[in-house]
DNA sequence: TGCGGTCTTAACCGTTTAGTTTAACCATAC
DNA sequence: GTATGGTTAAACTAAACGGTTAAGACCGCA
C-alpha cells in the first residue's frame, strides 16, 4: 500500500516524522490525532516515532511551538521595524502574512484548538521575548497623530486588528462558508478581494 | 461530596446536564472532554446521560449547534436591518456582541476548535438559512458611495472584519497575553478600550 | 570482522473511556 | 397499591489507544 523502503534510505526519518506529524496534526488536533496515523503517514513504524521523541506529548508540544512561533513570528518583526512608513509596512504585512497563511490554512485554526485543549502548552511557552515590539509603532503612530493626519490610535488595538482580519477568515472558515459570507466565488474569490481590500480599509480607519 | 439528592427533584436532570455539557465541552473540547465530568457537573448519574442523548456525540451536537447559532445569531439579523443607518448599527452591533461575548467568552475558540477537530458537525448544520442577509448592507453601503460619502466597499469584507474584530481576541486570548499584546492593565483593560476603539476606526475605514 | 546506530515487525501491557447492565429506590399518578 | 418514570450505585464490557519490548535485519564505517 505505502511505498516499498527505499533501498539506500537517507536517514531523514526523524524528519519524516516531523512533517508527518505536522499534516496530522494540524487537520485533526493532538487530541483526537493517532499516532498510528502519523507513523503511517510518515511511512515509518510507531515504534519510531517513540524511538526519536519519546511520548506523543512531546512531539504534540514541538509541533505546536513550531506552529505558534510561525503564526506570529513573520507579522510582529515586521511591524517593529522602524525604516518604513507605516503605510508600506501595512500593505506588506498583509501581503506577506496572506501569503503564508494560503499556504499554511489550517495553521491559525490549529493554534485556537491547541489552546482551548491544552493551555499548558501555551503556558509553557511563555517565558520568550521581553518588551513587546510595539514601542516603535506607537511611535510612528503618535508623530502620524501629533501631525494631524491621523487621530490617536493605541498601537495594539491597530496591531490585534491587523492580525485578526486576516487570521479570522482562516479560523472561522467552515462556518463562514456555511453561511455562505464568503460569496458565491468561494473562499478563494474572497480572500483574493480582501487582499486588495484590507490595506486600504485599515489605513483609512487610522486616518483624522 | 456532592449535593444530597433533593427530595423533591424537579425533574430537570436533563437541563442540568446541558448545562454541564456545556460548561465542561467548551472550557476542554468535546475530544477531551469526559462523560464522567459532565455527570459530576451534573450532580447526576453517568447512565443518566446515556438515558437521555444516548451518546456522548449527540450531546455534543447538540452543545455545537446552540453555540454556534449563539455566536452568530445576534449579529446577522442586527447588521440586516434596514431601518437603521450605518452608523447605529455598528455600534450597536459592537457594543451587543461584547456584551455577550463577555459573558461567554469561550464560545469562539471552542467553535473554532470543533471545526478542526469534528468537520462533520459544521457540514451537518448547513442546510440552513437561505440567501444570506447581505443585501441591505450591501445596499446601504452602495449608496453611500453614490453619495460620495464612502468608497465603494464589499458588504461581505466588512461584516468578516468586524465579527473579526470582536472575536479574534477572544479566540487567540492565550497567545496574545503571551506576547503581551494586550498591555499591562490586562485582557480586560485591552477590551474596554477596545469598546471604544472599533466603531470609530470601522467606520473610519468605509469613508472615501 | 565487528560495532553501533537506524529501523522493522509484531506482539504485548496497562490504562482510559464510552457505553451497558442489573438491581434497587422513590415519588407521583392512576 | 400498584404501575411508571426518573434516578442511583456499582460492577462490568469492549474497544481503542499510548507506550513498551524483544529479536533481529540492514548498513556505513573503523
Amino acid at each position: 500500500m505505502t511505498a516499498p523502503p527505499p533501498v539506500s534510505a537517507p536517514p531523514d526519518s526523524r524528519q519524516r516524522l516531523l512533517e508527518a506529524a505536522h499534516a496530522v496534526f494540524l487537520r485533526a488536533g493532538t487530541a483526537k490525532a493517532r499516532t498510528q496515523d502519523i507513523a503511517d503517514a510518515a511511512g515509518v513504524n510507531k515504534a519510531l516515532l517513540h524511538y526519536y521523541f519519546g511520548s506523543k506529548e512531546a512531539l504534540a508540544r514541538e509541533i505546536f511551538a513550531q506552529a505558534h512561533g510561525d503564526l506570529w513570528g513573520r507579522l510582529l518583526p515586521l511591524l517593529a521595524h522602524p525604516d518604513r512608513d507605516l503605510d508600506a509596512k501595512v500593505r506588506g504585512a498583509v501581503a506577506a502574512q496572506f501569503d503564508f497563511l494560503e499556504a499554511h490554512p489550517y495553521l491559525p485554526r490549529f493554534v485556537a484548538a491547541e489552546m482551548l485543549t491544552n493551555p499548558e502548552r501555551m503556558a509553557a511557552l511563555i517565558t520568550r521575548r521581553g518588551a513587546p515590539p510595539l514601542d516603535v509603532l506607537q511611535a510612528q503612530l503618535d508623530a502620524e497623530a501629533a501631525a494631524g493626519r491621523m487621530r490617536p490610535v493605541p498601537a495594539r488595538q491597530f496591531v490585534i486588528t491587523l492580525m485578526g482580519a486576516m487570521m479570522f477568515p482562516f479560523v472561522m472558515r467552515p462556518a463562514l462558508e456555511a453561511m455562505e459570507l464568503t460569496g458565491a466565488d468561494g473562499f478563494a474569490g474572497f480572500l483574493a478581494e480582501r487582499r486588495q481590500f484590507l490595506p486600504d480599509f485599515l489605513l483609512a480607519g487610522l486616518r483624522s
